[in-house]
Formats: structure tokens, sequence, C-alpha cells
RNA sequence: GCCAGAGUGGUGUAAUGGUAGCCACGAGGGACUUAAAAUCCCUUGUCUUCACGGACGUACGGGUUCGAGUCCCGUCUCUGGUACCA
């Protein structure tokens, strides 16, 4: 074999693993398990680029790692492959997103092989199979027909509360939830409830359960989004605005488990990042519901949530949300039209304008009074949108020396600001919310501190009826349904009005086809489309389908067994797997999968179906890969706006969006549509406004810098490139068909004279134009030294940015080692002779380190060391069977291809590399002759000495005694006590 | 605003509290070559010195320590998350 050609070796292994299996994995071993998970991705039609592999090639390296050590490992991948871009493809071509996902699939697969990963392509899962969502669909079954009692703190199945109610009514079940919505029967009322009747009973307790709830209402996309899909009021995806709109939704009663998946986070081996997002999401905070009765009335009483129930007496108002109960009955005639006036300004707001506008300070008095319950004092009734009706009763009560938010509420509508305690400072300036000082003008608690007030006053509201300590969640239940075709269907049908689960013999209910993948023209959900679509012929089905993060809740089990047609998961392959020893994914999940995985999780457990405590051990976040997009600027521009036009668009469209240091972007555009605009009707105006909606387009950086520059032949290449007409715009000039024109005049003009070309570190995104494709450098570089270069780039968890150049680094790396083993790149020389010391030093140093820094997922750092290795073998001339052999085993997780192809021609059984043991580190070969330690005096350093590395503490001391140093730093005194610190310091006594 | 995390050469980065900058990239110089590629060698934190050397250097200001990039306090900047959550 001549010289290192990565390009065979590498076809020449991913074709034989395949046809071998080699990773194929069993369910059973006497080797201990480990699970390393990938996150799944979603196949997108844009195909990886180099920022995805960075977590599939770091587990990957576990993954060998691990098998070398000894480990049957489950390494398996598969497909989100439900979800909005097919869908939205589907609507754009009419053809099925099905057909879309499986192309996509199959360029993901070849591009993931192309990488060497060492999957069990045997166990690959697809969210969209019916084989999948069949059990995804059983879950969801699953939770319809659960409860969760809070007298055993889990969920269970609702026959067993059906059988409590006919015993004994509803008295006494506490079960998670509102009970607001909840009716209250006896035991004979419930015999004689019609079938409706118990189901529409039964419905509030249910775990996924339908509800009017306020919800993200796209009408851009028509369907419903989850929180995490909006951003700044607008989608995710697309950019449309999004409002609050009142709709029965399905919903999954996350809220029952909030506690425990707050508990549950301190066991986890997790990034204390996640961990911390995971805590504020839920949100659990600690206080007390307090009950304002309203004056001139018997029964009208306002409930408010604080966690300061300790400043009660000074509160001297209460805000509602105007979307609050008592609001009608409460506002008085006087009042009334500005009231009404204020909750329909409230309306026409959008939840965006809200979130921009926090600053300012609205709200109406409704004219009522209420009386604070612990001094009778009359309080007015406020209504203002900043409290909001979703989070503890809707109300507040407000204490304007004690938050800042009151504050400036009282100090906008002239209400009073009494100090509470003798603490507060600068009250005429702010509020002051400290805990410090004694209570005064605070009735029953005057003179107390705060640990003493609370507990008085809970207690005290308590003994009156109007109060109770309370514990609340920011968390809201998950919305479990869209108006969407590509996902799983909600396997609900309707009888007369209520909503049935399906059998689970009927199980899977397929996605049925239909012609169109739009909403109806009534406004139904696109699978009101599908003709005669019925439930035993009969019954209407739901007709929306279920979130994107349904089916990846629990694909992770899946792979455990993942062709069982008679379970979700064999018990013994759950029980033999258990949980996922590493989860690798990114940190952009950390409140939506993980959550919500975690949340199935306990719910399977509580019905017994699975049996470790959480789904995924330890979790690391690999940092992602940013693309680096380009600008050209040119200098001492600050005349005009700055002026972007978007490519690819039929559309001349012109942005504006914020300076950047005062220049001009560059841009390209269609030139289709600006030619003409151009040279026949004027001048170009920017439009103002316009920049949020459509985002920002990007000149690939490649084409304005090094030699096309931003002018003629950069206008030229970059149509070649792009394939379509073009002009690039910038500042007064454009360039177009090579030549360079004024846009005032469109008269050819002078080429402007310097540009300045401005990177910028952003997302890598194919509308960015800075996407790099892996197979490019796979090609040039090979998959070994992509894999290498990954893994160099920094540490795994880190963002970084993109920057090719550096991979020829460890392309040199690639062929150093190769030409250990064939010096001037001739046959393979490796000699028998015995190892040198200084040899076998250089090799176990390295399999410390690299052994270390797998454990501890510090990647970067032993491909350092690998090159040093190299380069010091290199320079001893090393080409010795004794060394490079188990060099082999140690890089073969980082570049498997060339170590198999290298342990091929060492004599080994072709595949056997991936059951080798990995080799045994020995400290014996890595003895230092000598030493140096800081000598003190007292803890005074005076002097650095030098001693045998494997010395003794007593031996050090006699080598400390019998120097002279005491005779020159002791003044004259003898040592009374020799202290060793190891490996650090020698400290002497005097 | 609040909660995390991070600030080290031209760049990516490395350094159990113990010689800051390992390993690379880039740059400069050299060898080989008709030439190029490839490969190999040397230099490369800043300032200063003909040189040997010296001084200064891990965002900024303090502190602990014989010794701080690392630990503590304060400030600034950046990144991520989150937001009228009562």
């Amino acid at each position: 074999m001549p010289a290192y050609r990565p390009e065979e070796i590498e076809k020449k292994w991913q074709a034989h693993w395949k046809q071998h299996s080699t990773f194929q994995t069993q369910n059973h071993s006497d080797k201990p398990k480990y699970y390393v998970l990938d996150m799944f991705p979603y196949p997108s039609g844009a195909g990886l680029h180099v920022g995805h592999p960075l977590g599939y090639i770091a587990s990957d390296i576990v993954t060998r790692y691990k098998r070398l050590k000894g480990f049957n490992v489950l390494h398996p991948m598969g497909f989100d492959s439900f979800g909005l871009p097919a869908e939205q493809y589907a609507i754009q071509t009419g053809q099925h997103p099905a057909l879309t996902t499986d192309k996509n699939i199959e360029t993901y697969v070849q591009q993931l092989s192309s990488l060497g990963f060492s999957y069990d392509w045997s166990r690959e899962v697809r969210t969209s199979d019916a084989s999948y969502y069949k059990w995804t669909q059983w879950i969801f079954l699953k939770l319809f027909n659960s409860w969760y009692n809070l007298d055993t703190n889990k969920a269970e199945p609702l026959t067993d509360l059906t059988a409590r109610f006919a015993a004994t009514g509803s008295d006494g079940i506490r079960a998670a939830g509102d009970d607001g919505d909840r009716l209250s029967f006896s035991a004979g009322q419930w015999q004689l409830f019609s079938e409706k009747q118990k189901l529409a009973a039964v419905l509030p307790y249910r775990l996924a359960y339908q509800q009017d709830t306020y919800v993200n209402w796209c009408p851009g996309l028509g369907t419903v989004l989850s929180n995490d899909e909006v951003k700044d009021g607008l989608s995710e995806r697309g950019g449309f605005p999004v409002e609050r709109r009142l709709m029965p939704q399905w919903n999954l009663r996350i809220t029952a488990y909030a506690d425990r998946l707050l508990a549950g986070l301190d066991q986890l081996d997790w990034p204390d990042a996640v961990k911390e997002m995971q805590r504020n999401w839920i949100g659990k905070s600690i206080g007390a519901e307090v009950t304002f009765p309203v004056q001139g009335s018997e029964t009208a009483q306002i409930k408010v949530y604080t966690t300061r129930v300790d400043t009660i007496y000074g509160a001297t108002f209460l805000v509602l949300a105007p979307e609050h109960d008592l609001v009608n009955e409460l506002t008085t005639g006087a009042q009334r039209a500005a009231v009404d006036e204020y909750i329909a300004a409230t309306k026409r707001r959008s939840e965006r304008d809200r979130m921009t506008d926090v600053k300012a300070v609205s709200g109406v008095f409704t004219g009522a009074y209420a009386l604070n319950p612990v001094n009778n004092e009359p309080v007015q009734i406020w209504l203002a949108d900043y409290v909001l009706a979703g989070y503890g009763t809707g109300a507040v009560m407000a204490v304007p020396s004690g938050d800042q938010r009151d504050y400036l509420f009282a100090q906008h509508f002239g209400l009073p600001i009494p100090a509470i305690s003798d603490a507060q400072k600068d009250l005429d300036q702010q509020a002051d919310p400290t805990k410090e000082g004694r209570y005064i003008n605070s009735g029953i608690i005057n003179g107390l501190t705060y640990k003493e007030a609370t507990p008085k006053l809970i207690a005290f509201l308590e003994t009156q009826g109007l109060g109770k300590g309370k514990v609340n969640f920011r968390q809201r239940d998950a919305i479990f349904g869209r108006q969407r075709y590509w996902g799983e269907p909600i396997p609900i049908y309707y009888k007369d009005g209520t909503a049935y689960g399906i059998a689970e013999s009927d199980l899977p209910l397929i996605l049925p086809e239909i012609d169109e993948y739009k909403p109806t023209e009534t406004g139904e959900p696109p699978l009101g489309r599908a003709a005669n679509w019925l439930y035993k012929d009969k019954y209407p089905y739901e007709l929306s389908t279920m979130p994107g993060w349904a089916g990846s809740s629990w694909y992770y089990l899946r792979y455990m067994d993942p062709t069982n047609e008679a379970r979700f998961v064999s018990e013994e392959a759950e029980q033999y797997w258990g949980s996922v020893d590493l989860y690798m994914g990114g940190a952009e999940h950390a409140t939506g999968h993980l959550l919500y995985s975690r949340f199935w999780y306990l719910f399977l457990k509580d019905l017994g179906l699975v049996s470790s405590g959480e789904p995924f051990q330890k979790l690391i976040n690999q940092g992602m890969i940013l693309g680096m997009s380009a600008f050209a600027l040119r200098e001492g521009n600050t005349s005009r706006s700055n002026t972007l036009l978007v490519a690819g668009s039929r559309e001349p469209v012109l942005l504006n969006f914020g300076g950047h240091d005062d220049a001009v972007r560059a841009a390209f555009y269609s030139a289709d549509s600006l030619a003409g605009k151009l040279f026949h009707s004027g001048k170009l105006e920017p439009e103002e406004g316009r920049a949020s909606k459509f985002g920002q387009r990007h000149v690939p950086i490649d084409f304005i810098k090094g030699d096309h520059n931003l002018d003629a032949v950069g206008q030229i290449e970059f149509e070649k490139w792009l394939g379509e007409r073009c002009v690039f715009v910038c500042d007064t000039t454009f360039w177009y068909d090579g030549v360079c024109y004024d846009i005032d005049t469109q008269k050819p003009a002078e080429k402007p004279e310097a540009f300045l070309v401005i990177r910028e570190v952003e997302k890598m995104s194919k509308s960015k134009y800075n996407v790099v494709n892996p197979n490019v450098l796979i090609d040039k570089y090979g998959a070994d030294a992509l894999r290498l270069y990954e893994m160099f780039l920094g540490p795994l968890e880190q963002y970084k940015p993109w920057n090719t150049n550096g991979i020829s680094g460890v392309s040199g790396f690639l062929k150093k080692l190769w030409r250990l083993f064939h010096p001037e790149d001739g046959d393979l020389a490796v000699t028998d002779e015995l190892a040198t010391p200084a040899e076998l030093k250089v090799l176990h140093r390295a399999i410390q380190k690299v052994q270390e820094d797998i454990e501890k997922f510090s990647f970067n750092t032993s491909v350092s060391l690998f090159m040093i290795t190299v380069n010091e073998l290199t320079a001893l001339k090393c080409h010795k069977r004794a060394i490079l052999e188990p060099l082999v085993l140690l890089v073969s997780p980082y570049a498997p291809h060339l170590a198999e192809e290298l342990w091929q021609e060492l004599g080994h059984t072709a595949g056997s590399i991936s059951h080798a043991d990995y080799p045994e580190f020995r400290e014996e070969f890595l003895v230092e002759d000598t030493v140096t330690y800081p000598l003190a005096i007292n803890g005074k350093v005076r002097e650095q000495m030098q001693f045998a590395v494997a010395a003794t503490a007593a031996e050090i001391e006699t080598a400390v005694l019998a120097s002279d140093f005491l005779a020159r730093f002791g003044e004259g005194k003898s040592a009374k006590k020799v202290i060793v610190v190891p490996g650090r310091m020698v400290n002497v006594v005097v």
C-alpha cells in the first residue's frame, strides 16, 4: 500500500461494517451494559452541515472506547420524522410529506455513514412509522385513562377513580389539577349519572384532558404553537404573528409532576445550567393564598396569591387581571365606561406589545373596595394587565412600599405608599423589598422579624378561614394538539359530542391520506379533509394531531426493542438496558424535550411499565458550531440608512435594519426583479420596518474576501454559484453584468474605493449562506480527519465558529501516523524489536491521558496529545510493533477507519478492532528522573531543590537535612520538622 | 431586571494553586524542486537590548497565599436562558 489514501480506506471499512453488521448489539451479554444516545435529528431537506456531527462524533468516540473497555454498548440512531417543514413543503408542492421525509432520511443515513459512526442501524426508529406511533398513541391512551392521586402521589388508572366514585362519591378524593372544574357528587348521584355525565365528570381528572385554554394561535401557519415555538410574539418558523386565543385543546397534566420533576433533578448528572433552566421553568414558589372580602357584599371575595404575606399590612390596593371572573360584578356604574374601555384596549394589545411595553404603567379603578383581612381597612380594587390571569389566582395584593412594580403603579395613580418595616429606606424614590428590620404599622406583627411574622400571620389567617399557605408553580399544563397533518393522529373519537379513547386493539390509528395539506375552507385542521374517516364507520375522529415532542418523549425506550409488535418495549429489554447512561444533545431542548421525556418516564413508572428512576442519567450538551457570515462595508459612510437587499426573492424587497458602525452592508439581489426596477423605475428607496419579518440575507464569505472582493468579478462569480442572475448593491452603487453603476442615476460609475469585510458569527443556516458541508471536507481530507478536527476545535460544550483552515493540522497528523507504519510510504514496515524506556514512556503517557480525557469528555486535549505522541515517535524513529499496535487501539475511537486498516495490516482479522482490548496503562514506564520542589523555611520559599521522583517523604527529609541550606538560610538554627507537601513543596520549620 | 456561564498571543486553544501560552492554525525565514504541490527545519506574547539578558504580561481594581490564569470580594464586557410569576 502506497501513501495514505483516506477515501479508499474509508469506503472499504464503511462497506465492511455494513456488510458484517459489525455494530449490531444484543440484548443480553456477560459484559456490563452501557447506553450511549444521541438526540435524534429531524431530517431536514438541507442535510447535515459541519455543526450537526459534533455531538455524534463525541458520542461515537465514547461508544467505541467503551466497547474496547469491555462494555456491551447500545448506540442507536433514528429520526424524529414528523414535523413542520415537510408539511410546509407538502402544502407548496402537493408532495406527500412521507415522500419528502423518506428522501431526506436517505440523505441523512448516507451522510452519517460517511462519517463512520458505529450505530446499530438495525434498531433505527422513525416517529412517523405507524409501527412506532402506534405506541405513541398507546401511551397517550394510558394518559387519557389515568388520573393523578395526590394521596399516593402517583398516577393511577381511571378505573380506580370511578370505582371510588361509585363507592363513596367525589368526597375525599385529592387529585392533581384544578378542583374548580370538578363536580361534587355522592355515590348515589354517580350511579344515576348517564354515561355522558359520567365521562364529563371524569374528564377534569384525566392526565390527558380537553379544556378551553388560552393558546398561541398562529393564523399564518393555521395552527397552535407551544410557548417554545414562539419568539418575540412571532412564530419561530416562518416569523408569522401569533395571538392569544381561547380554544378547546388537548392538554397533558404535566403540572401534576412538577414537584417530582423538580426533586429528580438533584439526582441527575446534568449540566448545572440545564438543571437550573428546568428549575426556573417549573418555577416553584412558596407563599400563601389570602382572601379579601369585597366591601358591601355578602358573598363576593377576592383570592390573591403572595409570597410575602408578611407585607400584608402594607397592601393598600388589589389588582386583578382584566380577564378576572369578578370584574363585571365589581365594577361600579361610575367606572363602567372606563373599565370596559380598558379591557377592550387590553384585548387589542397583542402579547407582543405587552412584552415590549413592560415599562409603561396602565390600569383602571373598578370603583369597588375590598377589606384587608388583617385589619379590615378598605382597599381599592384595580385592574391592570401586568397581572396575569394564568398565574396564581389572577389577582394580587399590591404592597407599594415593598414591590417596585406596585410602587410605580401607586405613584402613577396617586395611591398611598406606607412603610411597613423600620429597615425600609428611600421610600420617596423606590420600593424596598427588604426582609430585614422589624415591622411597623403592622398590627399583630409590629416589632416582629420576618421569620417570626410569616408563620404568625398564616396561622392567624387560617383560624379566620381567610388564608392558607400555598405552593405555586409557574409551569402550565402542556398543550397537546396541533391543527396539522404531519403528526400522530390523536386516538380519540367523538360520540354524541363526548370524547372517547379508541380501543387499544384498534391501534395504530393510521394517518389518513388527504388530497391537500391545508386547513379546510371552514377552518378545520387538514384532517377534516379525510373522506369517510370514522371510527367503526360511525364516529368522527379527533382532527388535531400530536405536537412534535410526542414521539421524541419515549423513543429512547423503543431502541431497546424496536421491532416488538406486542409491547412498546419488552420487560426484559427494558430491565436490561435501564436508562440512558450518556445522552448527547443540544442545550436548546432543556425545557422542552428533556422535560417532557422525564414527565412521560415518571408517568410510565407510576404504571409500572419502566423500572429506573429517570430516563437520562448523564447529559452532555455539545456546543453549537457557528457559521461565519460576511458583509462588505464601505468605510466612512454616515449619510444613508443601512440598506440590504434580499436574495432569491422575486419581489424587490429593500430592508432597513439597525446601523452597523454607520456603514452600509453590501448585498446581492435577484436580478430578475431588481434590474427592472433599477433600470426602468428610477431610484431605489429603502423600505422601513420589514427587516424583522423577512430577516437578513447574507453574502457567502468566499465571495467577498480574497480575490473576488465585492466587485465585478465577485458579482459574476457569485451568479455562477447562485445559479441565477444577481446584482450586488452597496451604498450608492451596484454591480450588474460586471459593470458598476450609480444607484441614483443608473449610469456607469467609478468603482468605490475601499471595502471593509465585516464578519459576523451566527448560527449555520442555509438561508444565511454560511453553511459548510461536511461531504466536501470528507472528500478532501477524509472522515477521520474531519472527526479529529471537530474534536480538536475546542471544548465539546463550547459554542465556536467554524473555521476550516486548521484541518490541515489533523490531516498532517494522520499522514504522520501512517508513515510510522509505512516509512517512505512503502509497505508496512514494523519491527519486533523490544521497546526502549523512552518509547514506552511516550506510549504510556498517551494511554493514561487519552483514557482520562475520554472519561471526562475532554476530547480536544486528547487530539493534541496524539499529535505530540506521533511527533515524538517520529523523532525517535520508532517503528516497533510493541509501541505502534497499542497506539492503533488508542486512536481507533477517534479515527476508526485508519485504525481498522492498520489493525488489519498488522495481521489481525478484518473488523476485529472493535472487539479488541484497550491497552493497559502501566505507571512504571512514566517515572521521571527528578522533580523540583520549592524549598521553604517557615513557609517562606527560599530555593528550588531537586529530588528523585520516587523519593519517599522520609528520603526527602534526609536529603533536606543533609543539604547545606540551613547553614545558608536557617540563621544557624536546626530543623524542628520537615513537612513534605507531595509534589508541591518542602517546608522546613526551624 | 433576574439566573447561569465565560473573558489568556494575530486565531482556535492548553495549563491537579507551582516555570503561563502545550498542540495546532496563520505569518516570516530556510531546505528539497526547473517550478509548483507535498514534505522537512528554524522563528513567532509585548517592550527593551548589537547580543547575553532584562522588564512587563491571563478583562479591570482589590484580597488570601511562600506562590493566583486558577480561590475570595467588587467592577466592566460578552454569551446563553428567562421575564410584569405577585
